[in-house]
DNA sequence: CTGTTAGCGCATTCAC
DNA sequence: GTGAATGCGCTAACAG
């Protein structure tokens, strides 16, 4: 068994309280005992129990973020920002991975509750409304990243702007057909990325003057196997789009894919743009809509710190930019180059 | 403040021990009783708090994980093998990630004590020998991955054996320059994946009556970038190596950079073989050596809740295998076309 | 400055 | 079947 700390409190011939002290600094200790303790803490290798510190102090010391699909570069990103600021905090990290609707209808029930975690990072996932009410309960803080909801302490990315830019950027080449993959608009985990560059699209659209082509929205599961085959349909169209804007990097990769499938040339023929800056992005020259991932993560953190200490601050909300990143897969089209020439 | 056992017991007018066996699911309930406390737990949205249940049990209910550099995709889908597997466990995911020599050691010596975590997974980092005797006090549970060491569960990768089959394809095809390209072999993390297949590559050299040369062997920090910078230098040598064997997929990118900086064809100029098939090495046609990542650290937690039950089994390690996966940067190298052509 | 005491919320002997 | 009592290891009042 391990020792406690009335091992040591009996080692070296003081009370409880005061190796308690001596742990936590208090400064209510002689330095002549406090080394004696010390020493005797160092000799038996003694480690304040978790369980038991925890039950005292009323708090958990214990930091739970929920995310969904691990595996995708930018939620590790996040978490990587997340696991960076907590480190030293004195909170642990525990980490809980949604996958399923049910589960993450189960995890934003269950674990933001007082008598398992001091504090809550959720990550990508927007909560109903019903769901909110009950994460406002005090108790636990919570903080939103990724994700806008009016009332609580969110940590967001200004996606409708994103979406305005990368459109901005097909319309500045000179692209007049453009298209726009994504996952499915309004989806049972919730997620409004796609949904608010959706936004951002027909926006850029509209101030153009450009008319919105139903037939150019396409969405489906996140993945590249998925967004290869709905930008193999886009192409095939009688009037294929000369650029397609991905509501993803990954996503991106499947158009690459679809284009290189039936032999068009990028950017020549087909201009593509993406969404995040993960790290194989620069590596394939992708342009792409950079947006701080890690920072959100690590920022989230400390607005749960914060919140940690006083629970009833008021909640707010930083959103955070997005960035244009030209690389090699936007050009202007082919059609418009040849009308310049023509002139 | 939230529900305690007792504010269940008083509303369901019966004692704390009849609560807490309904919570447990102990059979000696009546099932009227049983009924009418689940009921007030309901009502009152009772949760058991974690931590004076653990307090109570001797448990803490938690499984730590430690491991290197979150961003690797090879950690990140180790890590997710063991989400996936300890979801249901009841046991929480605790993870800590190791980015400094001093965070490792720290981390190694501090997690894996039973006041902290009834397990600890340790991904990639093989203890020192001192580490070894202090992971192998009574008390919790360790289990490695990714790594081997005599007399702990493991659940390593035979990388020598990768490391000999990469080399070996390289040199079935008739490669006869063959560098190798990886981490320093020895380095203060102790990690051991580059120095195993290292051992592979000169064996499978050796038994091909095929000389080691010792400026083919470059290394250097993990990353791309610096492995551009080795391939770079690799490919200004006198006799430049047709082929690279590179110690990670991430490595073998940064050598197909280097190899399109000097407009060197893949596979006809130069072969590249990988190692991991991380998900973006099918993407680019990468051959490289295909590890089961996300089964190695579901292997692993499986392994762990084993010895959770009873902590005095023997140690037991399990090899995992490796696969050859064959796409498109490898190839015959051009001399021995032409030489074949001679015939 | 330091020691003593009383819980924190729960699981678990024991009696009933 | 069920309830009352005990202790898990620690912190925070409190008294000295």
């Amino acid at each position: 068994m391990s020792a406690t700390i009335r091992d040591v409190a009996e080692r070296a011939g003081v009370g409880l309280a005061t190796v308690s002290r001596v742990v936590n600094n208090s400064p209510l200790v002689s330095p002549a005992t406090r080394q004696r303790v010390l020493n005797v803490i160092a000799e038996l290798r003694y480690t304040p129990h978790q369980a038991a510190r925890s039950l005292s102090l009323g708090k958990t010391l214990t930091v739970t973020t929920i995310a969904p699909f691990f595996t995708r570069p930018s939620v590790v990103e996040r978490l990587r920002g997340v696991e960076a600021n907590l480190a030293d905090s004195g909170y642990q990290l525990i980490v809980c991975n949604v996958e399923t609707v049910e589960r993450r209808d189960i995890c934003l029930r269950d674990l933001p509750r007082k008598e398992r975690s001091d504090g809550v990072l959720i990550i990508s996932l927007a909560p109903h409304p019903e769901e909110v009410t009950a994460l406002q309960q005090p108790g636990v803080a919570v903080v939103l990243i990724d994700t806008y909801v009016a009332g609580m302490t969110c940590v967001f990315i200004d996606d409708q702007q994103g979406g305005y830019i990368a459109t901005r950027h097909l319309l500045d080449l000179g692209h007049e057909r453009i298209a726009y993959i994504s996952d499915p608009l309004t989806d049972p985990f919730n997620f409004t990325s796609s949904r608010d560059r959706y936004a951002g699209y027909r926006q850029a659209l509209t101030d153009a003057g450009m008319p919105f082509c139903e037939s150019y929205h396409r969405s489906g599961m996140h993945g590249r196997y998925e967004a290869r085959r709905l930008a193999t349909e886009l192409l095939s169209l009688d009037r294929a789009p000369t650029a397609i804007f991905a509501a993803s990097d990954t996503q991106a990769l499947g158009v690459l894919e679809a284009a290189h499938d039936i032999h068009l040339r990028v950017p020549d023929d087909l201009s593509v743009i993406g969404y995040d800056d993960i790290e194989i992005a620069e590596y394939l020259g992708l342009t792409t809509i950079r947006q701080p991932l890690f920072e959100t993560g690590a920022r989230g953190v400390e607005l749960l710190l914060e919140r940690l200490g006083n629970l009833d601050t008021d909640p707010v909300s930083e959103r955070m930019p997005v960035e244009l990143v030209i690389r090699r897969t936007t050009a202007a089209p082919r059609k418009l180059s040849s009308d310049a020439e023509r002139r």
